[in-house]
DNA sequence: TACTATACGGAGGCACCCTCCGTTTGTGCA
DNA sequence: TGCACAAACGGAGGGTGCCTCCGTATAGTA
């Protein structure tokens, strides 16, 4: 990593760091965490070296890609409940959620694998970030009275995240029947927050 | 991946694919199945371009390996139920047993990673082997009125790899004192066949 | 404008992957 | 036993990726 001490990174250090950060993402999403660092570099139309400076260690990219993913999907949550009705944008983020479940697995299986028994912040911190956003929308749709009061905000998202899980890796079949599928299942879930709701 | 054709393998290549397979095994219980190739090949006392010529795909060889891992596993079951007692012969069984699941994981990750969508029988025929084997043992045992006889063998193999499975690489801790709980709890599970025995 | 800490880039050395093809050897037959 | 040839061997070679090192460029500052 870098940069936690005094100065501020220079501007074309930011700069190559994002550009880094947005070429990586895309790869890991395209090709797996395996994807070329160097292949990473060139998209990102900067030196091998750099990204090695950046990031020394495949690790440390796919953790900063990983934790700036979870940002992005929480930085949605907000700009959502600010433009759409609250149960409108609880959908909407599920949703967003969906892809984002998608591309986790890779990333913390190889994150788990790669920094062993070291001791590290990633999980719990993103833990905590969902947590908080999932309860944002929750308790808006709440207030509006779409929504029943009983539910765990973490529940609804092991609930999706299984969701989209079950049978995504398993043996072949018609993968846009599962596609069709795992739309139903979600369905399901959100009318089921809608059950009982008070008013 | 070779020779299920007419002639049988010439007595070298049998010779050098056992020896290629021994090494695999070797390399991907030190460093698991990303070890390389050509350091297999070396250790195994053969040119890489044999290795290739017997397995030509990466998941080729961990599939070789692993199911030759699992008709080991079984053959020992045979073999210590001719030499000790069942109730005996099985709670040496279920001690190889940990051992395997240990280096199965990463196999069977890295063979329905490898092998994607294509169809294989690699799982359904490594699950009825070992079934078999546990079938065996749990016979014998019940014959001589040792344990009960209620316990279905799949159930058996399924708690025992859970215990092994459960916090192996989840954080730091001390390795020695998990060792002595996973024992204690292997314990715990062969003292519950005993259970109600009905002589 | 000039200075310097900071950051950049890519060449270079090494390892690995996989293929291709000239060489060696086991095996069946006379 | 000796011969012929299919079968198998081995490793050089071309391509790619990993990571380091260091000469060069430039953002920020006075």
């Amino acid at each position: 990593m870098a940069a936690n001490s005094s100065r501020p990174l220079r501007a074309d250090a930011v700069r190559n760091r994002t550009r880094i950060l947005d070429a990586a993402a895309d790869m890991f999403a395209e090709s797996g965490t395996e994807a070329s660092l160097e292949e990473i570099a060139r998209r990102a139309d900067v030196g091998i070296g750099t990204l090695y400076r950046h990031f020394p260690t495949r690790a440390s990219l796919i953790e900063q890609v990983y934790r700036s993913r979870v940002d992005e999907l929480c930085e949605t949550a907000e700009a959502l409940l600010a433009t759409l009705p609250p149960l409108e944008a609880l959908e909407e983020w599920v949703l967003s959620f969906t892809t984002y479940v998608g591309q986790k697995r890779g990333m913390v299986a190889a994150l788990r694998a790669a920094l062993g028994d070291e001791p590290t912040t990633v999980f719990s911190d993103t833990h905590d970030k969902l947590s908080d956003a999932t309860t944002l929308l929750l308790d808006a749709a709440r207030r509006d009275g779409v929504i029943r009061k009983d539910i765990a905000p973490m529940d609804l998202l092991r609930a999706v995240s299984g969701i989209c899980t079950a049978g995504a890796g398993t043996g072949p079949g018609d993968a846009s029947e599962k596609a069709r599928q795992t739309k139903r299942m979600l369905g399901l879930v959100l009318d089921g927050l809608r059950y009982g709701a008070p008013a």
